[in-house]
DNA sequence: TAAACATTTGCACAGATGCTCAAATGTAGA
DNA sequence: TCTACATTTGAGCATCTGTGCAAATGTTTA
């Protein structure tokens, strides 16, 4: 954190102008908030149910998944906190669906580059 | 795990449906492992920098991130391991780039939508 | 009201993560 | 060879995460 590599001065134009044009801080922590949202097996299995069946209540998602219940509660939770689901209760049950067009298409863009690539 | 809802009888062809449609384990697995690289604020500005300049080497990131050398290191070796960014030695120093244009592409794309949304 | 059941919540704990520090490795030049 | 320096690596540590369990909360029906 400190210490500079001797090479520091050659290349403090290139350093200079890539950290001008990296976004502001905050704009990093949401992006890779939202990364890390997808980051993690269990939530990316959720998302990727609800992209194929459109609304699945907690308990199915349990079953899809066969994780208990209060894991996907869990995870549901983190998942609505950052805008990535949206709810609507009936009855006992509360229906999960993606919270907006961007979030199915971004998920699909990124499925088929992995799908290209990998 | 163990425990299933009533409702499960009801809901049981869109389970199993969501069940078939869903991508098998292991590309799930890659796909959380891809997004949960992205999903964390040292990597991502590694990434985004790296979008920028082009190419750099550990210590101007180093620089740009404010962070030791030694924290760069080992989160370019996550990149590297995931092929995320693909390096070249030059002397003493090893420089790094995105591995190819589908990173840069859905790097692009996702930072797209979340400006747009978020 | 009570009973049944879907969901959420708080706690606990094992395992993963991200950083620093110090040492090791690699490379170029004197 | 020795020295300088860029990079990597391994250990240690504090913190974060993901899960199950048990209890709490909500909702419907009898």
């Amino acid at each position: 954190m400190t210490e500079v590599c001797k090479v520091y001065e050659e290349h403090l134009d290139k350093i200079l102008e890539a950290q001008a044009k990296l976004p502001e801080e905050e704009s990093i922590l949401e992006a890779a908030d939202f990364f890390d949202a997808l980051g993690n097996p269990t939530r990316l299995k959720i998302l990727l149910a609800l992209m194929e069946a459109g609304e699945l209540c907690t308990c199915d998602l349990s079953a899809i998944t066969k994780l208990s219940v209060s894991a996907i509660s869990h995870q549901l939770r983190i998942l609505k906190d950052r805008k990535i689901v949206a709810y609507r209760k009936d009855g006992k049950n509360v229906f999960y669906r993606l919270d907006d067009e961007h979030i199915r298409k971004l998920l699909r863009t990124a499925l088929e580059h992995l799908s290209e690539v990998r």
